[in-house]
DNA sequence: TTAAGTGCAAATCATTTGCATGGAT
DNA sequence: ATCCATGCAAATGATTTGCACTTAA
């Protein structure tokens, strides 16, 4: 587990305070296992402090962003989700039919990424992708057409 | 250019109907030559018959994308863009910094395409992406941190 | 005829913002 | 003492929805 010490740190380093609520919404983030959004952070840091307000979430959530101390993830359910940035990336495999989520390291685009710089002069961020698709187990259903 | 009577052919075949509201949309879609906003449509529908409500677009929408006769793509502009289906597909570079947009086709991501299948059983859409990166011209000013 | 589609207005809901207060440095 | 950050409440803005009316088939 990654200590939100070590990104407080950073905050600091860059010039940002260090306060309650930037160090409960790190150890939200960092206590979690996954993906939070930020009503998912409310709802954590609330338990312990319920006067905490949304504002400083998503505040807090676009200077972590800005720094890469975080990446967001759109998993098209309409909000954002949140995650500490991992070494190495890994992109997050999505089935469209149970939802069901895995995930693959950075390697897998390495290939694309070449391409892209060498064929494009495109220099990308290939950091965190949501990659939807369908399952082994849900694949069977996939070739009905839509309803 | 596409012609919006194959789409309305498309559609009527799966069993909808055609209405002028879906002719409309349609040809806004088919006359313009990139991607287009639920409000780009709106406004240019409005232009010949202002009374055109917002609801029957996002509900055609939801049906074209449904039916894959146009793909959505989200370039984080806080709204989804709507583009004719073409063949062979292709994705989006984007310049987070002076923001030019680039084509690419499909054939780049054969690679990751086939090792996701292979090695994870999974069987991904990878039909229409924004990615996001540096142009060749921006690319010099990346090295710089966040502010 | 009749179910599907539209128009309208209101609701949703994540995210953003203005501004006065508070607190880290 | 600064001025950055927070809390609050209101605004934003794309998208969705309920419902009565209309219309394509």
């Amino acid at each position: 587990m990654h200590h939100p010490t070590e990104y407080l740190q950073g905050l600091r380093q860059k010039g940002h305070r260090l306060t309650p609520q930037r160090e409960m919404i790190l150890s939200a983030i960092c206590e979690s296992n996954g993906h939070l959004t930020a009503d998912d952070i409310i709802t954590r840091v609330r338990k312990r402090y319920p006067q905490f307000n949304k504002s400083a979430v998503y505040r807090t959530l676009e200077l972590l962003t800005r720094h890469g101390f975080v990446n967001p993830t759109d998993f098209g359910q309409g909000c954002v989700t949140y995650e500490i940035h991992q070494h190495p990336h890994h992109h997050h495999l999505v089935c469209r039919k149970c939802g069901k989520m895995a995930e693959v390291d950075e390697g897998v685009f390495v290939p694309v990424e070449k391409k892209l710089r060498k064929d494009f002069n495109f220099f990308p961020d290939l950091d965190h992708f949501a990659i939807f698709g369908y399952c082994s187990k849900c694949q069977a259903a996939e070739k009905k057409s839509a309803r």
